[in-house]
RNA sequence: GGCUCGUUGGUCAAGUGGUUAAGACACGGCCCUUUCACGGCUGUAACAGGGGUUCAAAUCCCCUACGAGUCACCA
């Protein structure tokens, strides 16, 4: 059975990199009839953050990546959290200086940092220091660290993306296994870790591509099976670099905040990097799971494209059942408009193919307020066939008639505006066109004369009208 | 700098020796329409460069260029 896992150490953010492999992780599993685990690795004490686990929750529950074992559910392989294996790490670490494939190191930092400094990786000073120096330096309590000893020779392995890599050993240092506190290094709990829970697919960004090598020889020290590796081409932001909170949006919490839908993210993600056999670009999360397939994952780096997110935000808009999405839309149309007495049921039906974010809905109305400030040529349209001069020759039929009305529908009010058109012999843009204008001042609206005129009321109407017949006037 | 990986339109991408080199976003045009949006139709635009192999190369090989990753007691 496949078991995949998603390993994020607590940072407090969910970058939108870190999202996608756990969404490829989820559906690698999922579309496999396997699991998916979560685990946490906090083994850097230095880097802790408050909090930081409970966004690593409410992340996976919102974007609908639910694990089947983890640090709040448990599972049969716990605990999930590496700060809570220290003793596991340090007995196989013990097991593996035992056994001659790492050793003991007592060298400090100003002796490292020197190595640094000159370019060079370590030099196995500690390498073959004897029994009874270690001793004495284990009870002189020297702080010390724990190095896996890298063999002459090369490495190959094989990643189901990049295929087959060769490393030269010589490029591999000596690497740290447990760090002078007691917890181990990244590298080595994860090989622990992932062994210990049967992870059979190791699906991680492509950055530790080059470090696959190391994690083989510990697999071949302890003599476990190695798992199937799947490297992740890098997601970077528009100008070809990695993705920054300085450039906006780099976490999934900055995009929710931004106003995008959260299937609307997965969807976005999960095709930047892999594409389905089909041309289909609407997915849900089952379809992924039912879908997706490792083959057609891509080699190359994909840049995160706000634009379509953007577009692919506004189609799930556009997709949601109109109850759903009345009900989304309605509080931000109570908090942002003032006027009372509005039919928000049909404003949210005007708006729904017409944003790209919810919040934006008001904003289309934010003429009923109050009526904004205009430039007077807004009355003059070619297609339309309006002028300065007819307009105001029309505006004032418009008055007129709207004036004597009696009840004030949409009906009513359309019937008046038609009456307009036929009894003067003109064109429909000639009436609606300055009447449009005159209720709204401005040039585009989400609905047209009548809907607004409706909405404004008479008097509200026959003002904003008189008043553009005095903006007309005064040309 | 060493090592490793990558390179199809502005962006995401399909493509696994023979295609008019898909599709989507963005951009332009047209239609629909009382504006805008939606919807429909349509246009511009790509195999990084150079050598091979082959009857035939975006697809295979080599070199170059460019980009990226990595070389920590960080993950």
């Amino acid at each position: 059975m496949i078991r995949t896992r998603f390993a994020p150490s607590p940072t407090g953010f969910m970058h939108i990199g870190n999202l996608r492999t756990a969404l490829y992780e989820y559906l690698i599993a999922k579309s496999n009839s396997g699991k998916f685990i979560l685990r946490i690795e906090d083994t850097d004490q230095n880097r802790l953050v408050a909090d930081a686990e409970k966004i690593i929750f409410d992340t996976l529950e919102i974007a609908g990546l639910k694990y089947d074992e983890g640090p709040d559910i448990g599972g049969d392989f716990g605990p999930y959290i590496q700060s809570q294996r220290k003793d596991i790490y340090m007995k196989y670490a013990l097991q593996l200086i035992e056994s001659g494939k790492a050793y003991y190191c007592f060298c400090d930092k100003e002796r490292l940092d020197s190595l640094h400094k000159k370019n060079l990786s370590y030099d196995r000073h500690c390498k073959n220091l004897s029994t009874e120096e270690i001793q004495k330096n284990l009870a002189a309590k020297i702080p010390f660290v724990i190095r896996q000893f890298i063999p002459d020779g090369q490495t190959t392995f094989k990643d189901e993306v990049y295929g087959e890599i060769t490393v030269d050993n010589s490029q591999l240092d000596d690497q740290i296994l447990i760090k002078s506190d007691g917890l181990p290094t990244y590298n080595f709990a994860n090989v622990v870790d992932d062994h210990l829970m049967q992870i059979t697919h190791v699906v991680r960004g492509c950055e530790y591509l080059s470090s696959t090598p190391k994690y083989n020889l510990l697999y071949d020290a302890f003599g476990w099976q190695i798992p199937t590796y799947i490297h992740l081409p890098l997601i970077l932001d528009e100008n070809g670099e990695k993705l920054s909170k300085r450039r906006g949006a780099a976490s999934f919490q900055d995009l929710l905040q931004l106003g995008y839908l959260p299937q609307a993210i997965i969807n976005y993600i999960a095709l930047l990097g892999w594409s389905p056999e089909s041309n289909q670009e609407f997915f849900t999360l089952p379809e992924l799971e039912k879908e997706f397939k490792i083959s057609s994952l891509s080699k190359s780096p994909a840049i995160f494209d706000l634009n379509k997110l953007r577009w692919m935000n506004s189609e799930y808009i556009k997709k949601m059942p109109f109850d759903e999405f009345y009900a989304a839309v309605l509080p931000y149309f109570k908090n942002s408009i003032k006027k009372s007495d509005l039919d928000y049921k049909q404003l949210a039906e005007m708006s729904q193919t017409r944003i790209n974010f919810i919040y934006e809905a008001p904003s289309l109305f934010d003429f009923i307020d109050k009526l904004p400030d205009y430039d007077v040529n807004l009355f003059v349209h070619k297609k339309m066939k309006t002028t300065l001069e007819n307009s105001l020759d029309i505006l004032k039929i418009i008055i007129d008639k709207l004036g004597n009305l009696s009840s004030w529908t949409q009906d009513d009010i359309k019937k008046s505006l038609t009456d307009v058109v036929n009894e003067n012999g003109l064109k429909n843009g000639q009436v609606f066109w300055p009447a449009r204008i005159a209720l709204s001042g401005k040039d585009a609206t989400p609905c047209g004369a009548v809907e607004i005129a409706q909405m404004l009321g008479k008097s509200e109407s026959i003002n904003r009208l008189k008043f553009a017949l005095t903006k007309l006037e005064g040309n």
